[in-house]
DNA sequence: GTACATTTAATGTACATACATATATTTGCA
DNA sequence: TGCAAATATATGTATGTACATTAAATGTAC
């Protein structure tokens, strides 16, 4: 099995938790690089996708670009922009919205609804990446660290 | 204690795989967070810094681009402009190798070093931002599971 | 109710990433 | 030897990220 060591051509950590720091980098830009294999035949972005799955999940609800922004991973990336494309083609809309005429509210088309459910059965789930090495209860556990090491 | 759930505003996942998958991807956008805060003052991007350790991990063997590429985490980064950047600084300095001439050899220079040296007070390591939280048991074995899911 | 601060989104700029292409050099083989 | 294929790096272009600034709407103090 190829450890994060032979990952990355580096033989010595200065201690585990560094090893682990940079096993932590390491796998989650290899998931990111599963996504985009995934989609490269789509012409849509890893985080155009990722807020049209956003836009999904608020099940016919609009969100603000600042909700957007709280819902992503990446805190600094600017929706806004994001947005813009999305818009370009049809797979989003926007609207000032009625009640603080500041924001904007966002929504998905059922043009982005239709491309999502294509992309759907490109996009590997977490679970078939994981679920073979992982069981539920060492998934619980993985999660229950990653939280902690959050709320140092 | 805040949860994953908490971070992203999300009270529901399909599965505890997909929560977990979440989890890295957000754990270690919350390390970069960490990392270009430090940075912050020192007019140094982040993968600018990343390539000066690679290089410093040398000890003084220089590197090639490739080989740089090989040790960084985001591969698919583009090794060669970071180089621009810190070579006009002269942060690194690079020579092509006579051995092969298309390759081109990297090394750290002495004003590299000594920022690296400055900033290593500032750069909060894995093991500081870890070892309160998680035993060295505990380490090892979440290392093992990362490197268990992706060798799925 | 006007003046000033705050909030929300958009925009400007520099750097980084993703991916295709170009250029120079080396290798392999007829 | 001659030449196609492979390799190493650089460059071009679109998109994204990081951070500061701007513009419009709203909230608050007086």
């Amino acid at each position: 099995m190829k450890s994060i060591g032979d990952e990355i051509q580096q033989s010595e950590f200065s201690d585990v938790y560094q090893k682990l720091g940079i096993n932590i980098l390491f796998t989650a830009a290899w998931f990111g690089e599963l996504n985009r294999m995934a989609l490269k035949d789509y012409d849509i972005s890893l985080p155009q996708y990722n807020v049209l799955r956003i836009l999904r999940g608020q099940k016919g609800k609009a969100i603000t670009v600042a909700g957007l922004c709280e819902r992503m991973i990446d805190k600094s990336s600017n929706a806004s922009r994001i947005v813009d494309k999305l818009e370009t083609r049809n797979l989003v809309s926007r609207r000032v919205c009625d009640k603080d005429r500041r924001q904007v509210d966002v929504v998905i088309t059922e043009k982005g609804t239709a491309l999502l459910l294509e992309l759907d059965e490109k996009v590997p789930t977490f679970k078939t990446i994981m679920s073979k090495q992982l069981s539920n209860k060492d998934a619980e556990a993985l999660n229950f660290a990653l939280d902690q090491i959050r709320n140092h």
